[in-house]
This record gives C-alpha cells, structure tokens and sequence, in this order.
DNA sequence: GTCTATAATTCGATAGAC
DNA sequence: GTCTATCGAATTATAGAC
C-alpha cells in the first residue's frame, strides 16, 4: 500500500499548473500563452500560479525540460545502444518518433519554435552525431554496404522523414481536408515504410 | 521611361512598415513582435504604423498572404507545368524549394506557425494533390515504373526533405554547432541529393 | 503624412485577508 | 494554500498639433 502522505501528489495543485501549462504552452508557444489562460485551465487562480512558481518564465522552463527529456531520453537509449545494429535502429528510431508523436502531435512544432525564439532555454545535452548509431553508419561505409552520405543529412532525412509530418499537420490537414483520424492511419503506414526509405536512400542491397 | 508618379511606390513609407513587418513577424511570430519594434525597423513612427494599416492584425494578414502568395505560386508553376516529365518535376520542385528557402530560411516555420495558431488567416487556394505532378505519378504506377506509395507520404517526403531542414534550422544549428555557410553548403547538397532519394524511395530503375 | 503625447487595454506579478 | 483586489509595466491604438 502506499504511503497516505504522497498519494496526492500527481493530482496536486502544483500538478494541475504543471499540467495545464504544459498544454497550452506546446499549443500556442510561450508569448502567446497568457498567465491568466494557465490559471484558469488549472481551474485555479493567477495568485496561486505564481506562488508555486516564482514567474511565467520559470514555469515554462520547468515544462519545457520536461517536454524534452522524456523525450530524447528515449532516442538515446536507442541511438546508443550497442546491441542493435544500424538497420534496426533504422526501424527503432521512427517507430518510437512516430509512437511518441502520435501521443504528442504538438511537441515537434512547439520545440522547432523555442530553439528560434528562445534557443538559450533549451537544454541540449543530447547529440545525435557522437552516437553509437553514427559511428556503425560510418562502419557501413567503410565496408562498402551502404552510400556514402553526409552524416548530417542522414540526420535530417531520418528526423525530417518522422517529424515533417506533424510540424506540418496542421497546415497539412487544412489543406488535404483530411481528420485525425486519417492523419493517424498515414503516419501508421510511415512507421513502417520510413526504414524501407532510408534502406533504399542508402541503396542498400537487400 | 517610367512614369514619374509610380516610382516611388518601393520606398514609400507604406512599403518600409510592410518590409519591417514581414521581417520581424517571420522571424518571430505574431505574439512575440511588438508593433513599436516594427515601427522601429521601418524608421518610423508608431502613430504612423496605425495610419496606414489599421491595426497589427490587419498588418499582419497584409504580410501573411504576400509571404504565402509568391512562394506557393512558383510550386503550382512547376506542378501543372505539362511540358515536363514527373522526374523532372522533383528536380525543379527541389531546386525551388531549396533555392527559395536559402533566401527566406525563416518563412517555412513561420507558416507552420500561423497555420496551427490561425488556420483561418491562411489562404490556403492551392492543393498539390490536385496537380499534373500527380497525375504523372499515379500514371508511372499504373505504367509499373514506380513503385507504389500513398499519395499524400509521397508529398510529405518530397516536401519534408526540403523544408524540414530550414525548420529544424535553430535546433540543429545549435546542436551541431556549425554556423550559416555550412547551413548553406549542406543545403546545396541536399539539392542535388533529393531527386535522387525520391528517386531511390520509388525505386525507379535508371 | 508625420509627429508627440496620451488614452485604453492587457498582462505579469504582488499585497494582504482568510 | 488559496483567494480578491490591485499595482506597475508593457503594448496597442488614438487624439490632436504641425
């Protein structure tokens, strides 16, 4: 059983701001997410945000970090895993994207946004190119198995390919006149076609 | 000879609060430009800015529909254009988007922006999916020279590899470290490099 | 048309009661 | 901890002189 102390923990106030914050902050950016707006979608008052957090900018480096650490936790666990090979981290990489973007259709464009307006908040410890997915993409190289691409845009075109999709839905979907519900079935069948484009980029020899 | 009373319609003062406008609202969004600021870049007044252009919104719609407007009326050029070949369409749709993007790297972010924060202030009268480009892919499946993929992923990966770097731009430079001119030289490979990933995503056999 | 000055509003933050 | 009320700064918009 657990202890009656920390039950309420995840249904607090402070988690309720949180959580509120989070939602509003990754829709409308952090200019256009006004203080009152939180409060209110919180269910609570303008005071008592700013009692629990000192100002609208801390509150938002708090959701921002947390936002983003779920997040790339998760591509580095896999980038950096020295029991997959490169071809299955092809498959690991956009099942996860496209999984987690599914749950988070908002994340990429709001992050995308950020890195311009406020590049100094953003805690960018993680880097795709020092890992150990790079380093077996240039073993592939070096024996000849894949084409020589620049590491960069292999990058681009592995995230682009997973990502594009969502930073673009909702101009996509104005314009395709399509719903959710179609957009979900699209970026299904891309989670299993983008390894097949990447192998094919690379010209791989099946 | 030019008439003498049009020539200075360019560097009217009503043309300087426009250029500033589109400056600063692409670099930073709707929320986050302050009107003093754009009053500031043109050189002129405050007072004047709302003698011209009613108010920042009327502003900001002026300068929405001339950023869209050029861009997307080069892309149904090459789209509907009948005289060329569906392969060659993905070599000038790369080009273009590519080299148009070199100019205006903050444009793409800037789109997907305001199409998720007002869908309804985009003019939104073009539609690739109705264009002569599609048409020359559903005929090469038909003719069994490509392979098959869905429509729409085909215009997300042919869009997506061009655009997605310029929006992921703040991110991955700061990221990667590197700065404008390596941006640019990658870009220039890229441009070279898509038709032919398109080309490998179909697997079309030269 | 262009300016200075200021009104009107919005918004982040705080004081103080309970 | 939570609220009401309000301050102070920032920002959009306007009035009025030139």
């Amino acid at each position: 059983m657990l202890p009656k102390g920390k039950i309420k923990t995840d249904s607090s106030t402070e988690e309720k701001i949180k959580s509120a914050a989070r939602k509003l902050f990754t829709q409308k950016g952090f200019a256009a997410t006004k203080t009152r707006d939180i409060a209110k979608e919180a269910g609570i008052n303008l005071a008592l945000l700013n009692y629990y957090f000192r100002s609208k900018e801390k509150l938002f480096e708090i959701v921002m970090i947390e936002n983003l650490g779920h997040f790339f936790q998760g591509v580095m666990e896999i980038v950096n895993d020295e029991r997959t090979d490169f071809y299955k981290k092809l498959e690991l990489l956009a099942d996860f994207y496209i999984s987690r973007l599914l749950d988070n259709p908002d994340v990429p464009l709001f992050v995308m946004n950020e890195a311009r307006n406020n590049p100094e908040k953003l805690p960018m410890k993680f880097n795709l190119m020092d890992s150990f997915f790079m380093k077996q993409f240039m073993e592939e190289i070096k024996k000849g198995k894949v084409k020589k691409i620049d590491p960069s845009n292999l990058m681009m075109n592995m995230v682009g390919l997973s990502i594009f999709p969502f930073v673009a839905r909702p101009m996509f979907q104005r314009i395709r006149n399509i719903n959710d519900a179609a957009f979900e079935s699209l970026m299904l069948e891309r989670k299993k076609m983008i390894p097949e484009w990447m192998k094919a980029m690379l010209e791989i020899k099946k």
